[in-house]
DNA sequence: TACCTGTGACTTTTT
DNA sequence: GTCACAGGTA
C-alpha cells in the first residue's frame, strides 16, 4: 500500500475523488469531465477513497448508462481498491453488489419491491424487438393497420411511445416536436398505447422503459422511496449527460437532498438525445440543490497528443453551443489528424488493413488499434477484408446474436416455458410446429389466456389435422420444461434437439446456425437459472455473432471493430474513422433539425477524441447507394464531412491513396510512339 | 388455414 | 437486402 492513494491524482482529480470525505459534508457533486481526463479514473479512485474512510461497499450504487460504461467502471474500481488495499483487496472483490445500468438496477429493486406495488415478480423483459411486436399486435386489433393513408409503422409507434415515457413530455408535444409526420394521428396513438400498456399488464412483461418507469413511480411513494434510499450511502452516477428526464426522476427521489450524490459527465459528449438524453440534466444539476452542488471541472487530457487535441478541439469549437472549456495537454509532438482520400469504401477498406498490419509490425497490438463508424453497416467491406486476409476482429455495436431469426425461436420458446401468458413469445414459439400458422397460433393463444392453467390447456389443445404428429411432442416438451423436470441448463439442450430439424429446413445456412445455437448453450451455462438466464440476456445481450471467423479468444490479439456510440469511454492508439463524409456525418437521416446536426458534430468529436497516438479520417470519394437491383452501379460522390470546413485543414495533413505513381506504374505501358488523337478528331470532320 | 410469391417502402446510434 | 402486406393455391 503506497503512503498516498492519491498521489497519482492531479489537484482537480484529487478534490474530485476525496470532496466530501475529509471537509465531512457529503453534499452533491458535479464533475465536468472532459474526453481523456481520468474521469473514469477519478471515479473509481473516489469510491476506493469512500471505502477506504469507512463506507460500506453494499452500500455504495453506481449507475452507468451503458452496458459497455458498466462493466468497464467495476472492473477499474476493483483494480484501484486492489492496488491501494493490498491483502484485504480479496475480501472487497465482489462487494460493490451494486452496480450497473439504469435498467439493470431497475429490474432488480423491482423484483425486490415486486410484492409493495402489486407487480409479479415473475415478469419477463422485453427487448426492443419483441416490444415492437405487442405494439405490433394492439396495432392489427385497433385495425389501424388498414386505414386508408398509412399509419406510423411498429417501430414507429414504439418509437413514439418511448419518447414520451422517457422524456416525461406529453403525446402532443412528443409528436410535433420529434415525429412531426405522426401528428394527425394523435388520438389514435394515444388509444394505441393505452391498448399496449393493458397487453404488457395482463402478459406479466415489461419492457425497457418499464423498468425505469414503475421504479419512478414507485419512488413517487414516500414510504418505498424512503426505504429504497436508506440501502445506500453513496450514489455515483456516469455519463451523465446522456441521462434522459426519468432517469434524472428516479435519481432525485432517491437523494431529495443530493447527500452522497456524485455525477460526472461532459456536454460536449452527449450523444444520445435519440434516446431521449437531457443535456439540461447536467446543466441544471448544481442549482437542483440547496446549497448548490460542487463543481470539479477536469480540463487536463492525458489521452492524445497536442495535434490530435488540438484537431479535435477546433472541430467542436464551431458547435453552435457550448459550455466546457476547451481541453489542453503537455503532450508534446506526434502527427496530425490524417484526411486520407480514397476512391471507394474497397479502397477504404485496403487502406485500414495495410495501415493495421504496417501498425502492429512496429509493435502496436491489433487491441491497441480501432476502426470506428456511424452505422453498423458501414462496416461491411472491412468486414469482408479482414476475413480474407486472416485478420481477428470483434465488432461492438449494430445487430446482436439475439437478433438473429434462430436464436430467437429457442429463447421464444423458453420464454413460452418460462411465461405462459408472454403473447409474443407465445405467437413466435407455437408457428414453429409445422402446420400451425398465424390462425391457429392466435385461437390457441387466446384459449390459453381465458384459462386458469396455460399448461393443461396447452397439452389439451387440439391443433389442426397436419400439426397433430409434430405437435404431441412440443407439447410433451413444453410440459416437461413448465414442470422443470429436465434441469437446467438442460432444457436448453433439449430445446435444441427438437429445433435442429426445423432449422435445416427453413435454412440454407443451417450449419453456420448451429454453431449460435451451441453457443447459447454455453453461455447459459453459465446462469444459474431461467429466469436469470432469461432477465440478464435481455439487459445484457452478447455483442458478437459467431460467423464462420468464429469469436476470437479473450487472450488473443484482435482488432476492435466499433460504432462511434459504443466507442464513448473507449481509448486506442491507432484509431480509424470510416466515411468521414456528409451523408455519413452527419448521418443523411440525421439532418432534419439544427439539433440533430449539433449531435452529429459532437459524434465527430467523440470519435476523433479516442485517438492516443494516430488518428486516420477516412473520406471515400464515392460509395454505392443501397437498395437498387442487384449488380447495379448506382453511386453517390461524397464530399468531406461538413464538420471539417476548409478553415480547420490546417490541423490535418491530407493524403490520398493509393498514391496516383502506384496507379500509373501498375496500369500503364507506353506504346512505343505517341498516339496522334488531335488528328483523328480533326479527321473526324474531314 | 398454411404457405408461397410478388410488390412496394424503407434502411442510425442503445437500454 | 429486409419487412409488411396482398393475392393465389392446395
Amino acid at each position: 500500500m503506497s503512503a498516498d492513494p492519491l498521489a497519482r491524482l492531479n489537484d482537480d482529480q484529487r478534490r474530485a475523488a476525496e470532496h466530501g470525505i475529509t471537509a465531512g459534508s457529503q453534499g452533491p457533486l458535479l464533475i465536468v469531465a472532459g474526453a481523456g481526463s481520468g474521469k473514469t479514473n477519478t471515479l473509481a479512485h473516489r469510491v476506493a477513497h469512500l471505502i477506504r474512510n469507512g463506507a460500506d461497499p453494499g452500500r455504495i450504487l453506481m449507475l452507468t448508462f451503458s452496458r459497455r460504461a458498466a462493466t468497464e467502471m467495476a472492473r477499474r474500481v476493483e483494480r484501484i481498491a486492489a492496488a491501494s488495499f493490498g491483502e484485504r483487496a480479496e475480501a472487497l472483490a465482489g462487494a460493490l453488489l451494486w452496480s450497473g445500468t439504469f435498467h439493470a438496477v431497475g429490474a432488480r429493486l423491482l423484483r425486490e419491491y415486486a410484492s409493495w406495488i402489486g407487480l409479479d415478480p415473475a415478469f419477463t423483459i422485453h427487448d426492443r424487438e419483441d416490444s415492437a411486436d405487442l405494439m405490433n399486435l394492439s396495432r392489427h386489433e385497433l385495425g389501424f393497420s388498414k386505414k386508408e393513408s398509412r399509419f406510423p409503422q411498429k417501430g414507429t409507434c414504439l418509437a413514439v411511445y418511448s419518447r414520451v415515457v422517457n422524456a416525461e413530455m406529453p403525446l402532443e408535444t412528443a409528436l410535433i416536436e420529434v415525429f412531426p409526420w405522426c401528428a394527425m394521428w394523435k388520438d389514435e396513438l394515444a388509444a394505441l398505447f393505452a391498448a399496449y400498456v393493458e397487453a404488457k399488464q395482463r402478459q406479466n412483461v415489461l419492457d425497457y422503459d418499464d423498468l425505469l418507469l414503475y421504479l419512478a413511480h414507485a419512488m413517487a411513494e414516500p414510504a418505498i422511496a424512503e426505504s429504497v434510499a436508506s440501502r445506500f450511502d453513496h450514489v455515483l452516477v456516469d455519463e451523465f449527460q446522456d441521462t434522459n428526464r426519468l432517469q434524472a426522476s428516479i435519481l432525485y427521489r432517491l437523494k431529495p437532498r443530493g447527500d452522497g450524490l456524485t455525477v460526472v459527465g461532459d456536454d460536449a459528449q452527449s450523444i444520445y438525445s435519440f434516446r431521449a438524453a437531457e443535456l439540461r440534466n447536467i446543466l441544471d444539476f448544481p442549482k437542483a440543490f440547496d446549497p448548490p452542488a460542487t463543481i470539479v471541472t477536469l480540463a487536463r487530457n492525458y489521452r492524445s497528443t497536442a495535434p490530435i487535441l488540438a484537431a479535435a478541439n477546433a472541430v467542436i469549437g464551431l458547435a453552435q453551443e457550448r459550455f466546457t472549456k476547451d481541453l489542453w495537454t503537455d503532450r508534446a509532438g506526434g502527427e496530425p489528424p490524417t484526411l486520407v482520400a480514397v476512391r471507394d469504401e474497397t479502397d477504404q477498406a485496403r487502406y485500414v488493413v495495410e495501415r493495421v498490419l504496417a501498425a502492429r509490425e512496429y509493435g502496436t497490438a491489433l487491441k491497441a488499434q480501432a476502426v470506428l463508424f456511424r452505422a453498423s453497416h458501414h462496416s461491411g467491406p472491412l468486414e469482408v477484408e479482414l476475413t480474407r486476409r486472416n485478420i481477428p476482429f470483434v465488432k461492438f455495436g449494430g445487430l446482436k446474436f439475439l437478433d438473429a431469426a434462430h436464436v430467437k425461436d429457442l429463447l421464444a420458446l423458453l420464454r413460452f416455458a418460462e411465461n405462459p401468458r408472454d403473447r409474443v413469445a407465445a405467437f413466435r414459439a407455437v408457428q414453429l410446429v409445422e402446420g400451425v400458422g398465424p390462425g391457429t397460433a392466435g385461437r390457441l393463444l387466446d384459449e390459453l389466456a381465458a384459462v386458469a392453467d396455460p399448461a393443461a390447456a396447452l397439452a389439451a389443445f387440439a391443433p389442426p389435422a397436419r400439426a397433430r404428429e409434430d405437435w404431441t411432442a412440443f407439447a410433451t416438451l413444453m410440459a416437461a420444461l413448465a414442470t422443470r423436470s429436465i434441469g437446467w441448463p438442460g432444457e436448453l439442450a433439449a430445446l435444441s434437439a427438437w429445433y435442429e430439424p426445423r432449422l435445416e429446413r427453413r435454412y440454407e445456412d443451417a450449419a453456420v446456425r448451429a454453431l449460435d445455437l451451441g453457443q447459447l448453450a454455453a453461455i447459459a451455462a453459465t446462469f444459474p437459472t431461467r429466469e436469470r438466464f432469461l432477465t440478464e440476456l435481455t439487459l445484457d445481450p452478447p455483442d458478437a455473432t459467431s460467423d464462420e471467423s468464429g469469436v476470437p479468444l479473450l487472450d488473443e490479439d484482435y482488432l476492435i471493430l466499433s460504432t462511434i456510440h459504443s466507442a464513448k469511454g473507449q481509448e486506442w492508439s491507432q484509431v480509424f474513422l470510416l466515411n468521414a463524409v456528409d451523408g455519413c456525418i452527419p448521418s443523411d437521416l440525421g439532418t432534419g433539425s439544427s439539433a440533430e446536426i449539433e449531435e452529429e458534430r459532437r459524434l465527430l468529436y467523440v470519435a476523433m477524441t479516442r485517438a492516443k497516438e494516430d488518428l486516420h479520417l477516412m473520406v471515400p470519394q464515392r460509395f454505392f447507394v443501397h437498395g437498387q437491383p442487384r449488380g447495379g452501379d448506382r453511386h453517390v460522390y461524397a464530399a468531406r464531412t461538413r464538420f471539417i470546413p476548409p478553415a480547420l485543414l490546417p490541423h490535418f495533413r491530407q493524403r490520398a491513396w493509393p498514391p496516383p505513381e502506384a496507379i500509373v506504374a501498375g496500369r500503364m505501358e507506353r506504346p512505343a510512339a505517341p498516339v496522334d488523337l488531335a488528328a483523328r478528331m480533326r479527321g473526324l470532320w474531314r
